[in-house]
DNA sequence: GCGACCTCTTA
DNA sequence: GTAAGAGGTCGCC
């Protein structure tokens, strides 16, 4: 061990990016709606550099005001980064103050660049006898690396990784570390915008450092390079030169190493305590607090040693075989590696984990395997005792239509469970479960799962229903946290702070070489099947209470939870499909397809792929010339969208030609010939999957394959409709829609009586608002008139502004800003209606629809007016298209509930958000008009009557 | 092979 | 202007 002193530098934008973008799916808002992804992602990373290396000398890098040396060099430089989101700006002054109260030294110098300070202090420090490591991601910095000079680098999935001099010369193929500036140099990087030599990109960079060893040895050799490349480094020169100077790090930034400046002392631990609670991070500030326990401290022992621990791997599971698989108390790590936390036993560091959460090795646990015979019976014995169980099946793949059981999970109690493997012959699973049967069908046991719509699926092809009452920890969460994702993972490190084990560990990413579950051992089945039904359960418990606070146990109990068991008997029902029309159908597109291909060639005088927007773009605006100044896309590409297109559409046939050959083969592709691939063999039907969890707004969506956006607008796309039809020929398909029900429920929230009344005499309401916005009688409303009212119509829906308006219709922007003014004076509690939307989204942070279902609107108080404007439409928006879809889930509920009280033959199918679709049993046709009509106009009471439209046909476009 | 981007389909 | 899912291309690993 040696007893040399170090120095870590802490590159603190680049982990403050890194950290931020490490929670963009899923970033970190809390309850006064500040995004503090960056925060604790910045502090996570901090505080485990903190606990890993107790380094005693230590200094977080900021930038400020840029690099004036290299922006002189460059007016490009950096130029084309991404504004810095609005979330990290905020969390800079925070960070600041954290690191204040933590006694953390800040380094800045006005006009240099972190880097650049680093690399300064670095060398300055060396020449002290420092060995000094450079926190951060940033490969720029390994041209920095010497003998005592180290880059300590988070990886991805947790840990770190050291570079010094052998890592960077094999990850760069250099000889020298300083080459990587030359490296770099060659290659350039997008993201400071160093150009590098054109066409020169990883693998010509390393071949040339190799042959020429440098930046001038390369520029000084050209002649003997060949063709394209030849010519353009040749005329690239001054630009590599360039390249390079804005790749180096300078190290004559005006700083002074004083050790005493960087040494570590004791946080002020009320201030960080504080600041932690003010931004609601409990777990960090735990974390925190464990870190700089007097056990904490005194138990660093280790680890002064040449090089910081790396990439450190949590060691596998070691369970025990056969019956109890294992009651793992060992604190891996603490084994051998210094101890991090005091001695309360709870929790222990992973070395694995970037962000110190537990995982099943470090958490004591009792998972058993249930033996076959004897042991199967003694179990169900105790599983019938209990009141409440928490059970996840274990399958051969994600189909629950095809899926076989490989086994269940069950689990009562925090960290117990057990686990029931399932033989892989069909009549002996049978028989297996024929056993658990009376524990699934007992009404008095309440059984909580993760998505138990996929469980009860996969139950139901074994004939078994799941009984009694039903709690499902995504479908709570989606009303808690709408927003989030509901993955258990995510569930599982939110609330418990803790990572499940992985299924790609177990059975390998998807893809060529992905294992079944069948294939996996048993111990480790175990392990893994029964930790997720105690996290299950475990996350119940915490659930349980928070939908009391949301309000929203009503939600939860009288819709969700319901609608799960009917959407799970919609879906195993499937849609039968005509695959021989579709058939046809393809093949008459084909040939209609390979004529617009053959004309727009013609036209274009080349082929090129008409298919792929960057070529098409090049095609009509750069050869063609076809517009003076094309419209691009943000990423500097020539739009070529379908609006800008149309607009260009009357003067060029080639235009008319490209629109129509994208509509035939889109048509073609996502569902001619696409849909017969989703038809399910063993049941000859197609069966979507809705999820429950994704809409914020509290719709549903399809798919596999998505049924809610069949065409139906056009000519050509309405007859994939003619695909789908009924079981057989005592069937026809039904159609049940709802008539605008959005309108309805704006006008019934409004409390706007002249629209409440159009709805109540049955008028045309399109045809009833141009009749009142433009001031005369309703029979001579032009089919115009109708038309831009229409639009109004829905465009308040969305949130109307008359540019948006004057796009969609023939009107200029004033026009439309004129019919929207008149519009308001027509309506004017509606608009009252709107802004007390966005002031209750104001007060309170949320909007909610009619039965309590909310969207949080974390941007409505933002300073940004275009970020704030898109919630202020939210906030309108979301309580309407919330309330139509609870109203049609109501509906549903009770119309399954009816269709199998009253023994009917006819099945629900699909739901299109305001349209049902059933496969009518014609003796019952009669009957069921009534019924799904009655149910779903009387869903929920409106001051506004609720009109419903029933169609029936031989295919869902007749049904219509 | 994966993800970003663009385009297009629905309510 | 709201809410979704999906297919093709293209660049990146």
């Amino acid at each position: 061990m040696s007893d040399q002193k170090r120095l870590f530098l802490v590159d603190a934008y680049a982990l403050i990016f890194r950290g931020y973008y490490a929670f963009i799916k899923n970033p970190r808002i809390n309850s006064k709606g500040l995004d503090t992804s960056a925060i604790m992602g910045f502090m996570n990373s901090l505080l485990d550099v903190i606990k890993r290396e107790r380094p005693d000398h230590l200094a977080v890098c900021f930038d400020k005001g840029g690099s004036e040396s290299r922006n002189e060099m460059y007016a490009e430089y950096k130029a084309n980064r991404d504004a810095t989101p609005e979330a990290i700006s905020l969390a800079i002054p925070y960070i600041c103050k954290i690191l204040e109260a933590m006694h953390v030294p800040i380094m800045v110098k006005e006009g240099f660049e972190a880097d650049d300070v680093i690399g300064t202090l670095a060398k300055k420090a060396e020449k002290q006898g420092y060995k000094t490591y450079m926190v951060t991601p940033d490969k720029d910095f390994a041209q920095l690396v010497s003998e005592n000079i180290f880059m300590y680098r988070p990886v991805f999935g947790g840990g770190y990784e050291t570079w010094g001099i052998p890592e960077v010369k094999a990850k760069f193929e250099v000889d020298d570390p300083k080459q990587v500036i030359d490296f770099l140099g060659m290659m350039g990087d997008s993201s400071d915008n160093i150009p590098g030599l054109p066409g020169v990109g990883e693998k010509t960079a390393k071949k040339f450092i190799a042959a020429y060893g440098s930046m001038e040895g390369l520029l000084a050799n050209t002649h003997e390079l060949k063709g394209k490349m030849k010519e353009k480094v040749e005329a690239a020169k001054e630009l590599g030169l360039l390249s390079k100077e804005l790749a180096r790090i300078m190290l004559d930034v005006p700083v002074e190493f004083h050790e005493e400046d960087f040494e570590m002392s004791e946080p002020d631990i009320a201030g960080v305590t504080e600041i932690f609670e003010d931004l609601e991070f409990r777990r960090l500030k735990d974390n925190f607090l464990k870190t700089f326990t007097a056990e904490g401290m005194a138990s660093n022992g280790t680890s002064h040693g040449d090089k910081p621990k790396a990439e450190d791997t949590a060691s596998n599971s070691k369970s025990s075989v056969s019956v109890s698989s294992s009651a793992n108390e060992g604190k891996q790590a603490g084994s051998g590696q210094f101890t991090l936390f005091g001695g309360d036993g709870e929790a222990s560091e992973t070395a694995k984990s970037f962000s110190s959460r537990n995982t099943i090795n470090e958490t004591e646990h009792f998972y058993q395997t249930v033996q076959p015979g004897m042991g199967t019976k003694l179990f169900l014995q105790n599983l019938m005792k209990q009141k409440s169980v928490c059970f996840d099946t274990e399958t051969t793949g994600l189909n629950p239509i095809t899926a076989e059981l490989v086994g269940i999970a069950f689990s009562w109690e925090a960290t117990k469970g057990f686990y029931v493997p399932f033989p892989e012959n069909r009549e002996e699973a049978q028989s297996l479960i024929e056993t658990l049967r009376p524990f699934f069908e007992d009404e008095n046991i309440e059984k909580i799962g993760q998505n138990l719509k996929y469980d009860i699926k996969v139950l139901a092809k074994y004939n078994v229903t799941v009984k009694g009452k039903l709690f499902d920890t995504m479908l709570a969460h989606y009303l808690i946290n709408p927003d989030m994702r509901h993955n258990m993972d995510v569930l599982s490190e939110t609330y418990l702070n803790y990572t499940p084990v992985s299924i790609t560990e177990l059975i390998g990413k998807k893809g060529k070489n992905q294992k079944s579950m069948r294939e996996v051992p048993i111990e480790q089945q175990t392990e893994y099947a029964v930790e997720d039904a105690d996290i299950t359960l475990q996350l119940k418990e915490h659930f349980q209470n928070e939908l009391g606070e949301a309000n929203t146990q009503t939600l939860f109990d009288d819709i969700e939870i319901p609608l799960l068991r009917v959407l799970a008997d919609m879906e195993l029902e499937g849609i039968n499909l005509d695959e021989d029309f579709l058939r046809k159908l393809s093949s008459e597109l084909e040939n209609d397809i390979k004529k617009l291909e053959t004309a727009i060639y013609e036209s274009a005088g080349e082929e090129f792929n008409i298919a792929s927007p960057k070529q098409l773009g090049d095609i009509l605006f750069d050869k063609m010339k076809l517009v003076d100044k094309p419209k691009k896309t943000k990423t500097g590409q020539y739009s070529t969208a379908e609006d800008v297109l149309s607009y260009l559409a009357k003067d060029h046939s080639i235009i008319r030609d490209v629109l129509e050959y994208r509509g035939l083969t889109k048509l073609k592709s996502t569902y001619v010939d696409a849909l017969p691939t989703q038809v399910e063999p063993s049941t000859n039907r197609v069966h979507t999957d809705y999820m429950q969890t994704v809409a914020a707004t509290g719709r549903l969506s399809s798919n596999n394959p998505n049924l809610q956006n069949i065409p139906i607008r056009t000519e050509r796309g309405r007859e994939v409709r003619k695909a789908f039809i009924p079981r057989d020929k005592d069937h026809v398909l039904l159609a049940a829609d709802y008539s605008q029900i959005e309108l309805r429920i704006i006008a019934a929230l409004s409390e706007e009586e002249t629209m409440i009344d159009a709805f109540k005499n049955g008028e045309d309401i399109h045809a009833s608002t141009a009749a009142k916005v433009f001031g005369i009688p309703i029979s001579e409303v032009t089919r115009e008139q109708r038309g831009n009212a229409k639009t109004v119509n829905f465009g308040i829906i969305y949130g109307v502004s008359a540019f948006g308006l004057s796009n969609q219709t023939d009107l200029s922007r004033s026009e439309a800003k004129d019919l929207i003014d008149t519009y308001y004076e027509t309506y004017p509690k509606l608009r009252k209606y709107m802004s007390r939307q966005v002031d209750f989204a104001r007060d309170h942070g949320y909007v909610q629809t009619v039965l309590g279902r909310r969207r949080y609107l974390k941007d409505i108080n933002s300073r940004n007016g275009v970020v704030r404007g898109a919630a202020e439409r939210n906030a309108v928006n979301a309580p309407i298209q919330g309330s139509a879809a609870d109203i049609i889930k109501i509906a549903m509920i009770n119309i399954h509930k009816r269709l199998s009280e009253e023994n009917f033959k006819s099945k629900m199918l699909l739901q299109v958000h305001d349209e049902l679709v059933f496969d009518a049993y014609k003796p019952e046709l009669d009957k069921l008009r009534p019924l799904i009509k009655t149910e779903m106009e009387n869903a929920y009471k409106l001051a506004v009557p609720l009109d419903v439209e029933i169609g029936e046909g031989e295919n869902w476009l007749e049904a219509h």
